[in-house]
DNA sequence: ACGTCACATAGTGACATAGCTATACATTTG
DNA sequence: CAAATGTATAGCTATGTCACTATGTGACGT
């Protein structure tokens, strides 16, 4: 049997915040901008808008609290804002669920 | 710039089970119990209790959710229940937090 | 300066989840 | 049969999340 659990091998804090920043992309919408992200260098808010077909405000929304966590960035440049990814290894679980739709 | 979106590559349904998955995934004890259901063929629920430290009616608490959505499966012989990971090809999403949880 | 555009935030009510204790249930043991 | 063991469920409170509407804010064009 193998015994060392999760949180042994890798310590607390890491296994909370891998499972905070999972809870965070675990939303519909959310992974569909975190794909978004992730094909596209940088995308401002209207892009994502058009792209996604979502409210504004629940953009605005989705990306200030994957900002707050940290698996997004952004950059103003005049009245636009410019998200993009962050945690690019984090990104690669995200990119895996495309993959692994398929079995579902 | 990239512009289809993840929920018109995979379909609304299953961009929704995979988000739903993910959710379940979503917490630090959770998260344990999946790797040692990953390295373990099975465990009951007193293997769990005795590795992990916690409590059983919250052990129980967990597999019984994580049963309803899916993540694991069980089989019962006499008193014993052994719980087992159900969907292999989503635990390859989970088994690569261990390796992401370095860089966070 | 005024209006518009791009974005952010606040407030709200419905609903879900977490963590806990107590209890129920089924199986095995004495 | 009674007690012990392994597991599941119910009930509760506190807290968190969702989706939505409305409003706020800073930058730009005229």
């Amino acid at each position: 049997m193998s015994t060392t659990t999760l949180e042994q091998r890798v310590g607390t804090e890491k296994l909370v915040r891998a499972s905070e920043l999972l809870k965070v992309a675990a939303h519909p919408q959310r992974l569909a901008i975190l794909d978004l992200l992730g094909r596209n260098k940088r995308l401002c808010v209207l892009d994502l808008t058009d792209l996604l077909g979502l409210e504004q405000a629940i953009l605005s929304q989705h990306l200030t609290l994957m900002r707050d966590k940290g698996l997004v960035d952004f950059e103003k440049e005049g009245k636009y804002s410019f998200y993009f990814l962050a945690q690019p290894d984090f990104m690669k679980i995200i990119r895996n669920i495309e993959h692994c739709c398929e079995t579902l």
